[in-house]
DNA sequence: CCCTGATTCGC
DNA sequence: GCGAATCAGG
């Protein structure tokens, strides 16, 4: 991919807003990280006043993290890591019950959905949870993104919704 | 290990 | 000019 004149603004656009060079990348789509930030030198755009860990939406992502834990969180996700506050798609976490989920599948109440990290197809990676969270069609549409464990799509909890043994399906009942 | 930006240098 | 490889760091 070449640098056409949009792709060159929206990178400038992107990188004034504080995004990563990782970020940046997913989203102009078909260039690394690198090749961004090669351009953002070439362009002699302004770097990083500190260079890694916190960058500017780092920081603001952190200072709205303090969110008030779900009451009964450690039901059945309690062993969860969710130590992830950054990371290469640096989106707020959020806790989040999806009630969706709940009603159709959950016979057990107050399951709390692991925190959401809400991520969009081009941030997931191998150990990402890519269990669909909302329609598609609307822009709230995301994926999990939580931890999964290696060699699988899902974290432990989604995995269970996804691949259910007749011993659990009974449980469900 | 995950990630960050910065620099170098062959292409 | 480009960006992979590398470096230096959280």
């Amino acid at each position: 991919m070449n640098w056409t004149d949009e792709r060159v603004e929206k990178l400038k656009k992107l990188w004034s807003e504080g995004l990563s060079a990782s970020q940046i990348a997913a989203q102009l789509g078909g260039v690394s990280r690198n090749a961004v930030i090669g351009k953002v030198h070439r362009l002699s755009l302004p770097g990083r006043a500190k260079a890694g860990g916190a960058s500017p939406a780092t920081r603001a992502a952190k200072r709205s993290t303090s969110a008030p834990r779900a009451p009964n969180y450690a039901s059945r996700v309690a062993t969860r890591t969710v130590t992830r506050a950054a990371g290469a798609t640096m989106l707020r976490e959020e806790i989040e019950v999806d009630a969706t989920e709940d009603l159709q599948f959950a016979p057990v109440r107050n399951v709390v959905v692991p925190i959401a990290r809400r991520l969009g197809l081009t941030e997931l990676t191998e150990r990402t949870c890519k269990w669909p969270v909302g329609d598609p069609l609307t822009d709230e549409f995301h994926f999990c993104g939580c931890e999964a464990p290696e060699a699988s799509p899902y974290c432990t909890y989604h995995a269970r919704l996804a691949y259910q043994p007749v011993s659990e399906r009974r449980k469900m009942r």
